[in-house]
DNA sequence: TACATTAATACTCACTTCTACTAATAATGT
DNA sequence: ACATTATTAGTAGAAGTGAGTATTAATGTA
């Protein structure tokens, strides 16, 4: 017989989760980061994360892990991939499973940063920057994780406040993707998906231009048909 | 600061990997199992699985623990999830990470069953029966994950062997899909996706029926437009 | 106040893609 | 020869998409 016995004469190593927490502010795909206290990396940005404890779910890690690091209590969160390579963590052999968690961009001071050492940082200026551990690819899986969400799930919603217009929709679209859309085009697709979006009867003046119906989320789960890239 | 020290006064954790085979076999979904030697579930049907070493990769421990229980070399192979609940294990403190392998029907000598406790079990039938740890909810989020990803990649050619016709890929998405489609119309979407299929120029003869012409894999690793559940 | 500007929304038209259906083709079995 | 079967071709109508124009309702400015 080939399957192996039970544990205890097994390699144990030590578990971990990462979270990468995209917004969108100043028109622009940002990432949550704080400042590592300790070597590898001392001094630089990482992301958030931490080892999980012994009685701790790994999505409850990764919540408190945010709170803990960030202040932060996110919306979505899912889990995107673990990370094993032996190696990857210089000290010991450490397993990391990556979180990807959306939330809208609430003013600075509401879901409060208590941690002075997290901040926002824009996608693209992160991946420039050298990173600790994998924290590189993870970043890159897990903003593809998104780009790709966005087509099949109302994921975009997790990125607007609760009432929002579809202008506000489609921005989160073209920040993401990277791409312009044509707003008409938008807006009949997203209101033709059934369950996307739920008109509110409320109107919002933005400073300029003529003034946009608002939504709140539907209650579907995937988009059909999607929305293409 | 908040952020934690370095691993050595964290808790510690075994690391498994399991995997989910698939192949279509009878006109049927159907998963590898093995036999387990040992509690939980002792005697019973179980994913594929076991502890990865300390100098593997997580991709690696999958393939090699494929290779020892089962003797099966797998041609397409994905991570799924890693399920960390604090008791899914009765015995130590464990995370498991799931891949999803598909492979071809292949003669059951070719890639030699050593393992006379491994055996192929539809889908169906595993998802009735006593599955230990969270095997269970392995297996429906694998085939899950399977069904989705034949929308927009091409791993229903993983489920054919080298060179296959459109009736057998066709098959491959109504069994996984459980769902009829229409033959005119699925092997001219087929075709028209850029660089999902080859033609090879031969034509097979399969008994019954105008002998159609075969093709092999392309190469292209998304299709668009996605083929629609 | 009139008018330019802006953004949301409505509408149109050409084009592509999908669905359902019919028909032709090329093999096997009786 | 002929029924049967599966592949492959073709086609009409429905649905969906992309590009563009027009209308609406707000703000800012001359």
């Amino acid at each position: 017989m080939v399957r192996e016995q039970g544990p205890p004469q097994h390699p144990w190593a030590y578990v971990a989760v990462d979270v990468v927490v995209l917004t969108i502010r100043d028109r622009q795909l940002q990432v949550m980061t704080i400042r590592r206290a300790i070597a590898p990396g001392q001094g630089g940005p990482a992301l958030p994360g931490g080892f999980v404890r012994l009685d701790e779910d790994l999505e409850a890690a990764a919540r408190r892990e945010l709170r803990e690091e960030t202040g932060l209590e996110v919306d979505y969160l899912e889990q995107v991939r673990t990370y094993g390579a032996p190696g990857r963590d210089p000290r010991a052999r450490t397993f990391a499973v990556l979180y990807l968690a959306v939330m809208a961009d609430l003013p600075d001071g509401a879901a409060g940063t208590d941690a002075s050492a997290a901040s926002w940082v824009p996608v693209d200026e992160l991946l420039a920057v050298d990173l600790p551990f994998d924290h590189h690819e993870m970043l890159v899986d897990a903003v593809e994780r998104a780009r790709s969400k966005l087509e099949y799930t109302p994921i975009a919603a997790s990125f607007c406040r609760t009432a929002f217009t579809i202008g506000d929709l489609r921005r989160v679209y073209e920040i993401v993707w990277g791409k312009r859309l044509n707003p008409a085009n938008f807006a009949r697709k997203v209101q033709s998906v059934e369950g996307f979006v739920v008109e509110t009867g409320d109107v919002v003046s933005e400073g300029r231009g003529r003034p946009a119906k608002t939504f709140t989320r539907g209650d579907v789960t995937r988009l059909h048909p999607p929305l293409r890239r």
